[in-house]
DNA sequence: TTAAATATACCTATTAATTGGTATTTTGGT
DNA sequence: ACCAAAATACCAATTAATAGGTATATTTAA
């Protein structure tokens, strides 16, 4: 006899998971036996039952999907990590399969693919959707792969910056240099290839940074 | 007998159209009749069904919700159209209200709260989710109430900011003078009370502008 | 058909951001 | 203990953005 899976679902949105809910009601094998609105709720929940699964919305926030990825994959390394993301232009496909997600998944995906993913997972195997592959580095993008791996500091600032404020209000609020900010910033522009603060944002925003 | 009405779902994750259809499917009142993945489809849908309740997504592509919002108040006046929206810091709910809509619920709401807002929706009521009442201007916010009624011009402006333009090129791209573009810079960030473009960018993102 | 809104353009001054460097200290992992 | 990565700090030059004005033509809606 088949041993039932216990999921954990996590987004902030409920509506959300109800709907997800409702799609694992009838099926077979798996269970959800706990939703969580941020990532503490994640944690809770696997010291309550025993999960065989987590569905994480990457954009998830205290902590956000890339830190609760992370500390599960170190902590609870049999259980399988399906990341659900909004974005098909993620760029953090890499770093998430690197940090041990088994699965990444487009929300824009239907249920079945969802389900195939957590088959695929459960044998042993990694499943990115198909719009995606393009972002691993097994098929570099233009011949060379964005590679950003973004540190603490960095993110860090990059948040204050999407709050409006200014290398020498960062650097105020950090209790750091300005010349220091600044060159936090111009190495994030460097890393990432981009242009400006406003476009700084946006790829921000698109991946769920801030 | 009561009639059975018929809703039409637009978001562009079929994932949440298929938690949605779940959501719905054993309902007495309502019934999910068709789904939509974006603007075009949504109108498409109301030439072929009756339909009595549209629930749209504002993040919702070509075109998006606010623009669907508004034809269907007018060509189909008898709708009615709940919006959903991810950021409990929207600040478009005055203009979608105004537009038309006879609900703007959040995603993080249960399907509790959004059966519910149906509900006052055909009773000829006016639901908002309460986090977001703030927002309207029954209760403004510190005093006043934000309007900021963007202009096409300004819009297409903030698209180009978006890409990393500056002033210079999105004045070469639009054949305008760089003071111009600047001056659309200027009053786009007063009417939005924004300080810079990074938040700027941020607050078109939230707001699906981008 | 007007008034209001929108789009256009210009000017000046100030502030902030970006780019190009270099260099030292601190931290984390093997 | 050591190496690499990260975080820190500084300097100078240039470019871009922001804030404060004013002003006029063109659209749009009442």
């Amino acid at each position: 006899m088949k041993k039932i899976l216990n999921i954990v679902v996590a987004d902030d949105h409920q509506l959300f998971l109800d709907g997800l809910q409702l799609i694992f009601t009838n099926h077979p094998d798996y269970k959800i036996i706990a939703q969580a609105h941020n990532g503490n709720e994640v944690l809770e929940a696997f010291t309550k039952y025993p999960i065989d699964i987590a569905i994480l919305d990457i954009n998830m926030p205290k902590p956000n999907g890339f830190e609760i990825c992370k500390i599960l994959t170190k902590d609870y390394p049999e259980c399988k990590v399906i990341v659900l993301s909004m974005y098909n232009e993620d760029q953090f496909v890499d770093e998430f399969m690197k940090s041990g997600a088994t699965a990444y998944v487009l929300k824009n995906a239907g249920k079945t693919e969802l389900f195939n993913a957590i088959d695929v997972a459960m044998k042993g195997g990694t499943y990115i959707s198909k719009e995606l592959q393009h972002y691993t580095s097994s098929e570099p993008k233009d011949g060379f792969v964005k590679t950003h791996t973004l540190t603490k500091r960095e993110i860090e600032i990059i948040k204050l910056l999407a709050l409006e404020k200014s290398s020498n209000e960062i650097a105020q609020h950090l209790f750091l240099s300005p010349f220091t900010v600044n060159t936090h910033r111009k190495n994030i522009l460097q890393k990432l290839g981009l242009k400006n603060s406003a476009g700084l944002i946006k790829f921000a925003s698109d991946n769920a940074l801030i």
